[in-house]
DNA sequence: CTTTTAGTTCCTAATTTTGAGAACCAAAAT
DNA sequence: ATTTTGGTTCTCAAAATTAGGAACTAAAAG
């Protein structure tokens, strides 16, 4: 398999924006590969060759990919390999997944405001703010992936 | 200054949490530091001595957290200390931030999918569908905001 | 003008992250 | 039973991040 200038350039975009979010520098570039490739289903040997990367790192960004919830294989009958794709479909989980996790920093601020003196009043009312529209969003965001479904019809 | 052993704790997961992020292990422990401690104003000094941090750690910390928009100081007349301080009252701003960011990435995907075989149908939809549900919450969250800030009353 | 204060920058060391290469392993093919 | 395939794991080196300490700077104080 090759690539165009282009969809290489996508692909180090892609994977330095993943980067950016905690993802390892390998992984990201397989982001970005299965999202720019012809094929969305590559094997092992096809990412580590059109990435130049070893088999361990494959190995070990895939396997991370695979614990994110953001990568799948499927094999075929009379096929050893492992053809990799990404959970594209299962995107609103990962949206959810974000949403979990602010929803945990929401209650450390209520722990950190419960810890902090009542002195501050206006500090504390502050932290309290941000915690509570973190629950609103954790609240109102699937409600409004429901509206986009349905104003996408 | 000391602090608990709860809210040393809390310092730490608030770190952690920030570190998850993508930011350096010193900016996130004085994000916590900032979040926790009673005084919310903190000196360079005294950030640096109860996180026992050097001073090129301290500064190269806390002018990355400006620049990210997380922290300001502010200096009284007569002392020449600065005081730092969160951002708090202006996570409105950070929350839309946030927001900018993950349409960029939407503009990539648009990008991918010009770049992208007309073959893959089903794929090319997904990725269509990731991109207008990002943009969708371009434009939903603003008024999500506001949604929330009248509820409140 | 000299000293002190508050913070920054430079240089370097320690730690962490990352990934290559080889050895390894299990399942399938021969 | 032996070999091949597809992938994992281990060890180690390279590279990047992080932070300590000393030198430095600008402004204020004396």
């Amino acid at each position: 398999m090759n690539l165009t200038d282009k969809q290489r350039a996508l692909i180090e975009r892609i994977g330095v924006f993943m980067e950016k979010s905690g993802m390892q520098p390998a992984a990201g570039r397989i982001m970005g590969l299965l999202y720019v490739s012809d094929k969305p289903e590559l094997t092992f040997d096809e990412i580590r060759e059109v990435l130049g990367i070893s088999k361990s790192a494959t190995s070990n960004a895939l396997s991370m990919l695979q614990h994110l919830n953001r990568l799948e294989y499927i094999t075929y009958s009379g096929d050893r390999k492992r053809y990799f794709r990404l959970k594209l479909d299962k995107w609103r989980d990962l949206v959810m997944q974000g949403v979990e996790s602010i929803t945990d920093f929401s209650e450390t601020l209520h722990e950190v405001v419960a810890e902090r003196t009542s002195e501050t009043k206006e500090y504390n009312q502050n932290l309290l703010e941000v915690a509570d529209f973190l629950k609103y969003l954790h609240q109102e965001l699937p409600k409004l992936l429901t509206a986009w479904e349905q104003q996408k019809k």
